[in-house]
RNA sequence: GCCAAAGUGGCGGAACUGGUAGACGCGCACGACUCAAAAUCGUGUAUCCUCGGAUGUGCGGGUUCGAUUCCCGCCUUUGGUACCA
């Protein structure tokens, strides 16, 4: 037996992959006598081109994790999956006729034999793979429970559907607005009673409900891109087009699952400060919520002078006299309480247009209230019960008023409405479909605003609100239409037909450019009652707030440009702080110009005007959120179908003994290019009954990767995602450890869903990983040769000055450091086979760089390689020794003979010259208990401290100790071992069994550390003169300080400093250092 | 632009709550072994210098007996984000 040479290395790995695999040493179950450790790393997506050396970076320091935390008693739990859904296989599919499902499997066999290579101590007994139906089974369960739940404000929790339809059927939803604001009923209205739920038809009901599920379908916009044929979420987008390949993005209308993660906003931020991430980390995600505090506030518009066949006071919805509507309203509430018989029968007809037009009942008009009406057509429907007969004067009357303000009014009696309904309504519908159309007419208004007379915006800044100097309104605002006068209309069109032709990528390449138009209308300031214009600007986004702003040129850069641009006068409100060339957003200026704001620093205003907003009710406090809820559908084949059926256009969810929905065998991935799936291709599958159809999409990665941690606490389960014991028992990832470029999907989806399925009982947390950490990512280290353009000459890296060259990327693996392997060279590629060179000093040298790791790059290292070499510990501790894991740094192979040098030491403590196994059972010196319990204390430290490198260094330290003293004994180097195991699992393994021991040294206890052996009784102080080292003094660790004093300054060394003055002050700080001040 | 993190020898990096800056490793130089090379082992290695010392942790200031560490201002790099009101 031997040296710790190849062979030798080769036969221990190999022989102890075999052993560890037959003896099961790395199976785990549940024992409730034992502290649980959850150690998690992010499962990778097996892609075709394998590992590399950047991959197994985190999963060395979690499988460190783990097996120090075993040592230390913990039962621990470090499983290891893959996911396998994903768009790379379906392309591959496309472009080589491989199904997905077989290359993934493929590429999962090569994976598994890498990372079988490396030792991790995965129980493979628990893999998960997303592609597997046993377990999107429950992908698509957990996705049902999410449609069947709804998230109730009132105690800030997703509950079931079932108690949404109950407070519906008791209390209508009054108190449970439409989670999306912008949502309208068909009758225009937001909030219905118990009696209109009673009303609605299934579909109706269904509509609603989608409101409010947490999984729901919506027309949205999206992100669709047409040479992928699919739809990309928000973080698949970068700079406006694909985040693979790079295609253009457009927006695009088209009916999706989505999740309604922006319920969960405030609690996916504060669960934040509940978990242990990087500040960084954080800060992403804080930034990708984007909460920000602020008011809405009404902006009524100034009546504009309208062309003159209407009377002022009746516009829109708001036709009553205001001076009389104050008692109106009461009578109008009474009336519709107190309707009439016939008024019910007749209301019955007409609600929720049931006749194709929009009625109102009990709708007050000048002084008076009309039974129904119709303002879109101006007709009023009257019923005449004896209440009006014996008013006849006073129904007279009103006519004259109602024909006056241009109402059409139609009048029944009480008998034509019971006993010839039909004809009574055939009579109003002709009235209604000959009446013109007040929107109709109008396409564009004529400047009269009908609707709500106001422009609401969102600002986080009410304290400015002295400070506005005009109002800017997202082009794609509904409102644009109605306020535009006609002389402003043609420009106003025009510029809707600019901002319409700019796609997303032309807005991003040209972000300062600035552009706008005055619609003509006017606003007024509810505080000091200002006039003020309102423009139109792309750089008002539709989607953000309520798509308009108050516009502050002295505080909002933005604004400050466009007012320069369109030449606004600027109001100053904060004086000296505003200098008239830029915008000054500072909070901690002094109020000017602002009425009863005047002398109040900014930030203690904001809270002064809401108030105010609040009390005169034309505002309110608003929190608002940047995160959109997220797409959930992808046009994909290689994802998990949506377990539904579509019956008349509404998705209802399969039973539960029909899942999994199994994903349909085809050999046809393409998109269709209708918007649909490719699953839309497979008609059967698609319209499995005459009036029920599946859904052609799939769901997003996402999906699958957002609950796979709580699977593998119960991999196998039929009967349930996982059973409660266990997930309470292993309960949240102690540790997790992955890349930083998951930081908004794959967490926020994560957190998102253990949330819900917390608020739903499943789970006793509410967040999925107390602690993450975020390895760095390792960049190759690219070799270049240059070529001599139209030639098939190479010149090395010094020469090129003096060349015309090309450079080309070359595979590292060929390169020796920077020397380049001609010989080798010439075999890689054909047309090199003739290639010349022109070297310098005799060698080719390459030039270097640099860059991501990729197969394009030539720079993949594959650990296999190294594995080979030097073996797997070696590559283990080298990964660790690189540096601090959370940095990124680049790929080198110098150094790692350092590592090996180190391994090889440690061997030969343990064997003679001769490689002849030789310990003594000798007692061990101070010194080398000493040099022990270093390393058992820093090895602690650093491991609960993520910070592996150091404990490398520390272990070499300890080796170098031990060999120059030539420590041999059984006492030093069985320790010794188990504290290197976690990192040097193969070598320790086989030296521990060469120490005697029958069970594997995973089932060992790490060493306990004792401090009295690194106690000292002396320490060397440095001696510091004016804070700078001049000499070094022994002295005991408990002698007195002033005893110190008195030898210090006795001593010769001081006194050629001093010169005999006396000092002006002595410090001296025990065991660190003396410092003497002259 | 905004937000976050980071800047230390030729290189990767170390330094606990302010206490000897450069641990450990690579590289390099010299030496041993060898006919020689490789491998291995040993010694040295921040910079400048008149060999006493001076300078030195991105730059400029500050606090302190003492600052890589704390504070202020700036520069650079990396990551995130972007007309978010």
């Amino acid at each position: 037996m031997g040296d710790y040479s190849k062979d030798e290395i080769k036969r221990i790995e190999e022989k102890w992959h075999t052993e560890w695999q037959k003896r099961n040493v790395y199976r785990v179950t549940e024992d409730p006598s034992k502290p649980k450790y959850y150690v998690l790393d992010m499962f990778p997506y097996p892609s075709g081109a394998g590992l590399h050396v950047g991959h197994p970076l985190g999963y060395i320091a979690s499988d460190i994790v783990a097996r120090f935390k075993r040592l230390k008693g913990f039962n621990v739990l470090h499983p290891m999956g893959f996911d396998a859904f994903g768009l790379p296989a379906e392309q591959y599919a496309i472009e080589h006729g491989v199904h997905p499902a077989k290359s993934t499997q493929d590429n999962i066999k090569n994976y598994k034999n890498q990372l079988g290579k490396i030792g991790f101590c995965y129980d493979w007994s628990r893999e998960v793979q997303t592609c597997d139906p046993s377990y999107y089974r429950w992908t698509q369960w957990i996705f049902l429970q999410i449609f069947d739940s709804w998230y109730n404000r009132k105690n800030k929790k997703a509950e079931k559907i079932s108690s949404l339809t109950w407070i519906f059927e008791n209390e209508g939803n009054a108190e449970h607005p439409f989670p999306n604001t912008k949502y309208k009923l068909n009758n225009g209205e937001v909030t219905f009673t118990l009696h209109d739920w009673k009303a609605f038809n299934q579909k109706q009901r269904q509509e609603i409900l989608m409101q409010y599920r947490l999984a729901y379908l919506a027309n949205t916009d999206v992100n669709w891109c047409e040479a992928l044929g699919t739809v990309l979420a928000n973080d698949e987008v970068i700079n406006g087009v694909s985040y693979r390949g790079g295609f253009p993005v457009v927006k695009k209308q088209m009916r999706q699952w989505s999740l309604r993660i922006t319920e969960y906003a405030e609690r996916l931020l504060d669960g934040l400060d509940k978990v242990d991430f990087s500040d960084s980390m954080k800060e992403i995600q804080r930034n990708w919520i984007g909460k920000s505090v602020g008011a809405l506030i009404d902006f009524r518009l100034t009546p504009n002078p309208s062309p003159g066949e209407r009377g002022t006071a009746v516009r829109g919805r708001e036709t009553a006299d205001k001076k009389y509507w104050k008692y109106l309203k009461e009578f109008s509430r009474d009336n519709r309480k107190n309707q009439t018989e016939e008024e019910c029968i007749l209301w019955e007809e007409l609600r929720n247009s049931k006749l194709g037009y929009k009625i109102r009942r009990q709708h007050a008009i000048d002084a008076y209230i009309a039974d129904f009406v119709c303002l879109d057509k101006r007709v009023v429907i009257e019923v005449d019960g004896e209440y009006h007969k014996d008013n006849k004067e006073f129904d007279d009357a009103r006519t004259v008023v109602l024909n006056a303000e241009d109402f059409q009014v139609i009048r029944f009696t009480n008998e034509e409405v019971k006993s010839n309904l039909k004809s009574v309504l055939s009579q109003i519908k002709i009235a209604l479909d000959k009446s013109p159309s007040i929107k109709e007419s109008n396409p564009l208004s004529t400047g009269e605003v009908r609707g709500e007379a106001k422009i609401t915006v969102f600002t986080t800044r009410p304290d400015t609100i002295f400070g506005v100097d005009f109002m800017v309104v997202a082009p794609e605002h509904e409102i644009v239409k109605a306020i535009t006068t006609n002389d402003k209309k043609e420009e106003v069109e025009q510029y809707l037909k600019y901002v319409e032709s700019r796609s997303e990528i032309d807005r991003m390449a040209e972000v300062k450019k600035i552009t706008g138009c005055f619609t003509g209308a006017y606003a007024i300031n509810p505080f000091n009652n200002r006039k003020i214009e309102v423009w139109i600007s792309e750089y008002v986004l539709a989607g953000y707030g309520t798509g308009a702003i108050m516009a502050v040129p002295c505080g909002d850069e933005r604004d400050f440009k466009f007012a320069k641009h369109f030449n606004i006068p600027i109001t100053n409100i904060i004086g000296k702080y505003f200098d008239g060339k830029e915008a000054n957003p500072t909070k901690e200026a002094i109020l000017e110009n602002s009425d009863f704001l005047n002398g109040m620093v900014m930030h203690k205003a904001i809270d002064v005007v809401i108030s105010k907003l609040e009390e005169k009710e034309i505002g309110k406090r608003q929190v608002n959120y940047k995160m959109r809820d997220a797409g959930w559908s992808r046009q994909r084949y290689w994802g998990e179908p949506f377990p539904v059926v579509y019956r008349d256009d509404m998705p209802y969810p399969i039973n539960d003994n029909e899942l999994p929905l199994k994903l349909p065998d085809t050999d046809n991935f393409k998109s269709p290019g209708t918007g649909e799936g490719p699953l839309a291709n497979l008609k059967d599958w698609i319209n499995f009954s005459e009036n029920a159809k599946r859904d052609s999409n799939t769901m997003p990665t996402h999906a699958g990767a957002a609950w796979y941690f709580l699977r593998y606490m119960d991999p196998h389960n039929t009967k349930e995602f996982a059973n409660r014991k266990a997930l309470d028992y292993w309960n949240q990832v102690d540790v997790y450890i992955g890349g930083s470029e998951h930081a908004v999907a794959h967490l926020l989806y994560s957190r998102l869903w253990v949330k819900i399925l917390h608020d739903l009982g499943y789970l006793s947390f509410d967040e999925p990983f107390k602690k993450l950490i975020n390895q760095g990512m390792i960049t190759g280290s690219s070799r270049f040769v240059y070529r001599i353009r139209e030639t098939n000459k190479f010149v090395s890296f010094g020469l090129i000055d003096n060349y015309d060259t090309d450079s080309l990327h070359v595979n590292v693996n060929i390169v020796n450091d920077l020397e380049l392997d001609t010989e080798a060279f010439k075999k890689w590629k054909p047309d090199f086979a003739n290639a010349e060179f022109i070297l310098e000093d005799g060698k080719y040298i390459c030039g270097s760089a640099n860059e991501k790791i990729s197969k394009s790059k030539y720079n993949v290292v594959n650990p296999d390689d190294i594995i080979d070499k030097y073996g797997a510990d070696t590559l283990r501790m080298y990964e660790m020794f690189l540096g601090p894991l959370e940095q990124s740094k680049p790929w080198s192979m110098s150094g790692i003979d350092g590592v090996y040098k180190f391994l090889r030491r440690f061997w030969n403590l343990f064997h003679d010259n001769l490689g002849n196994w030789n310990v003594s059972e000798a007692e061990p010196t101070k010194e080398e208990l000493k040099a022990l319990h270093k390393v058992i204390k820093k090895v602690e430290y650093d491991v609960d401290h993520y910070s592996f490198n150091t404990s490398v260094s520390e272990f070499m330290i300890c080796a170098n100790e031990l060999s120059s003293v030539k420590c041999n004994k059984r006492a030093i180097l069985e320790p010794l071992t188990i504290v290197l195991a976690s990192y040097a699992p193969h070598i320790t393994e086989e030296l521990w069994e060469k120490l005697g021991h029958r069970d594997s040294i995973l089932n060992a206890r790490y060493p306990e550390f004792k401090e009295e052996y690194l106690k000292e009784n002396d320490f060397e102080y440095p001696i510091s003169i004016n804070g700078k080292v001049r000499a070094k003094m022994n002295f005991a660790l408990d002698m007195p300080v002033s005893d110190m004093e008195k030898i210090v300054m006795a001593s010769e060394s001081v006194q050629k400093w001093t010169e005999g003055k006396a000092p002006k002050k002595v410090i001296i700080v025990p065991g660190r250092i003396v410092n003497i001040v002259l």
